[in-house]
DNA sequence: TTAAATTTGTACGTATGTATC
DNA sequence: CGATACATACGTACAAATTTA
């Protein structure tokens, strides 16, 4: 917000000036789910807001919003900490997940078309891309953003809100711990037959696959937790 | 889960005490769910902070929870208002209600219990009584309470919340409607199948009942809405 | 272009609840 | 139990930014 008024417009600003609030709701999002702030960790809103030069007011609005979010946890007049996803945290985004999934499909089984098919499978390449190039960081995110498509195409924005919560809560688990104790990413295969059944016409096949998906997904993720606990890292 | 296995101790109000903002934020709610404020009217954060009682700050954080939950909308430095419910928010919320009720029951189906059955059996007689005595709104808040009661049962957090977001904005938007055009409330027959269906031990007859009874309450909520704006009542 | 209305942001102080020693 | 340290919660006053009329 330094002095731009010296020269006359040189360059041409086509990002809309966006207020503190969302600037820093936008910046600890990517701080929380990258796993910069590991879960658990807590947050000092007068530290926090040091670091980012800007006052308490917006930061204390824009840490209520991650609260309602569900990235943070805060306890009145004690603090306010990173989640901690729990086990059963995890079983249960994996479970609401699906009927979501499945419900998705549903909604964009008559309405696919060559654009829902091209975006597909170029996010299904994507993510084999970043599984040979062995960045586990990226694939994490490729294999989101392959499972959003459906959400994205499905023509329901309040499905789509209900899986972005969903979608950041497990990009949060999984980047933090992938940070902590080096989980391998999404096995190449994976997804295989889930594109192909997406593209396919028999939409008790893709429930099926849904499924079976999940079911997979659920297990090595809470196998994986249970590891990591008995590690002693996280509380 | 159950605190009552032991003695009957006299119950001494856990009168805790709470943040301004938590107590601004409720009462906002019901300020809001009962119409009194009613949709689209917009929210001057300085007046209302007045009739509160209490500073800017609280009382922002308070806005900024139910901007997040969906029951307030916001453009920077221009305004903040109450949502006013489309018909496709409508229609979303109920196909996806639709989707949300049939996995709550899924996951309470092999948990029903007796105190499952007697909840669901009083809520059924609060509901029909309500709407003896000619209460509308209280019929829609019973209403509501009776389908809320397989999702409390489920066992599933996640799920739970993530209906009472849905329900929030129902409620808004009947208790608001039914302020300006006297909708009339539940019919005393519409639930009866349901709750049989729920009670019974044919769970596909229980998801077949969800999606007809939801289908009949969209289309009659779609119906009203459509007379609404052709009364032209709302925007 | 100005002006008004409103939101947004800053600074600093006090009060309050929690935890810990 | 008391004392204390800490972080949040809340208040006030003012300044700046933005949109709309």
């Amino acid at each position: 917000m330094s002095a731009e008024d010296t020269l006359p417009m040189q360059r041409i600003e086509p990002v809309k000036r966006r207020t503190f609030r969302e600037q820093i709701a936008e910046s600890l999002r990517v701080l929380i789910m990258s796993g910069e702030l590991a879960p658990g960790s807590q947050i000092i809103e007068a530290d926090l807001a040091d670091r980012f030069g800007v006052s308490r007011g917006p930061l204390r609005e824009a840490l209520r919003q991650l609260i309602e979010d569900g990235l943070l946890v805060t306890v009145p007049y004690t603090g306010t900490h990173v989640v901690d996803l729990s086990l059963k945290d995890i079983r249960e985004i994996f479970s609401l997940r699906t009927a979501l999934e499945i419900f998705a499909f549903e909604q964009v089984w008559n309405r696919r078309d060559d654009r829902f098919r091209v975006e597909l499978s170029r996010r299904h390449d994507d993510l084999l891309q970043s599984i040979r190039e062995g960045d586990d960081e990226k694939s994490i995110l490729n294999e989101l953003s392959l499972h959003s498509c459906v959400y994205e195409f499905s023509g329901h924005q309040l499905l789509l809100e209900t899986w972005m919560g969903l979608r950041g809560k497990l990009q949060l688990y999984w980047a933090a711990h992938h940070r902590a104790h080096g989980r391998r990413g999404p096995h190449p295969d994976g997804h295989r037959q889930y594109v192909e059944a997406a593209l396919g016409n028999d939409l008790a096949t893709v429930i099926a696959e849904v499924r079976e998906h999940m079911m997979r997904g659920s297990s090595q993720t809470e196998a994986f937790l249970e590891n990591s606990r008995k590690a002693g890292k996280f509380i």
